[in-house]
DNA sequence: GTGAAACATGAACCACTATTCAACTAGGGT
DNA sequence: ACCCTAGTTGAATAGTGGTTCATGTTTCAC
């Protein structure tokens, strides 16, 4: 089901990012059409069998055979079971983010963009709970690809928070906590209204959380 | 390190809690003094190595060692690797509620009472950091029990948010969003400044968090 | 003191699966 | 057409580590 991981060439978003989550080692490049289409199929693959089974009981032979490729081709295109994962959680940190800034940026003001923001994650999460679990596990498999994930997000965020508190929007405080603050809200509302329950709409907890950040808890 | 799991028998407060938590299955209970101390060796030990190396990388022969017990007695005590860690995060969370709990109930009001839980979480964090780890990964080892940690935690909180707005002291919204959101966010704090890095003051970061909960990010 | 139940021991078992490899096939450049 | 490289195959390997079990020792109620 994901789209990406840029097997083919499409112009990628440059991202200044940390150290190198790039394609430097674990994932070798087809050279060939069919290289590529197989590198695909494998990755979906991994995608579905990591989602639904969690790295430890996910099995290499499984997610070759929902590839329909042998056990050996795998091993052509990644050096290793880590390495997979960790391209996929590199991959789906990109994917999530892309879908959500959008949202945000289209916004008029900052209230409604955090609203927008909670909203368009939410929904996110409902239609890609695999990528949910695998990006979480990563704290677990891939510390450091979770850390970047993360890191990269709050600080993405902090950076837009100063710049509202330069336009008069919010007030003072440090925007690094804020950010984290915000960012695991937005996370385990994901998990509780995204991926363990679906009743309630996206936009009626998004509008109750961007309340919560936008004027706390205090009475009018 | 942790202290409890009430192997012996002092009388545990009253968990009306989901299903049953308990002693139900998993952990067979000693009859006799010695059969005391090794159970607290092997839960001890068993801490400690899924603290450090995780689940999957934790061995039961290590367990073990650690103990100072042949691997055989394991199974005296816990009829599987699941077993024992289902225990663990099951008496961890216990022990996590019980040491913010008075923090919060201490505080003159509201707010004072969120700051002084925040700090309370992240100063008990730097301080177990195995027990955090183990607690979030169990989300992916016993997933039920991960539930019902964060259930049990949301539903309290969201009580008292409600108990709260009677009095008056907040305004009116869906506290069962709140109450997720705000858990979320002590969660990533936690994460962030508690197990991450310790450079800012947990007192420090409550307040920040404390404000935001308390007044948002309105300019005033 | 005694005996039965509780507990301890650790080598052996066994199932499982990531990874390797040597033989084979397809593809595209010339 | 041809050849060389990229890619494919799946059985064999190899290491791991959770679990079992038959045997021995300790505890404690009576």
């Amino acid at each position: 089901m994901p789209k990406s991981l840029n097997v083919a060439g499409k112009p990628q978003p440059p991202y200044p990012a940390l150290p190198a989550a790039g394609a430097s080692s674990g994932s070798k490049v087809p050279r060939t059409a069919r290289g590529q289409r197989t590198l695909r199929a494998i990755l979906d693959a991994a995608a579905e069998e990591f989602g639904a089974a969690g790295y430890y009981e996910a099995g290499i032979t499984r997610i070759c055979q929902r590839a329909g490729v042998a056990t050996g081709s795998f091993y052509t295109y990644f050096e290793s079971k880590e390495a997979v994962f960790r391209a996929l959680v590199a991959d789906m940190s990109r994917q999530m983010r892309e879908h959500v800034a959008p949202h945000i940026l289209a916004a008029p003001d900052r209230l409604a963009g955090e609203r927008a923001g909670i909203a368009a994650f939410i929904g996110f999460v409902r239609h890609h709970k695999a990528m949910y679990r695998i990006i979480d596990e990563s704290a677990f498999v891939a510390e450091d690809a979770y850390r970047r994930h993360y890191v990269e997000i709050a600080e993405g965020y902090a950076h837009s928070l100063t710049q509202a508190f330069g336009g008069g929007e919010i007030s003072d405080g440090d925007m690094m906590v804020r950010a984290w603050a915000i960012m695991g809200m937005n996370v385990f509302l994901g998990l509780r209204f995204g991926v363990w329950d679906e009743s309630m709409s996206p936009d009626a907890v998004a509008e109750v959380a961007a309340r919560l950040i936008g004027e706390g808890l205090r009475p009018r």
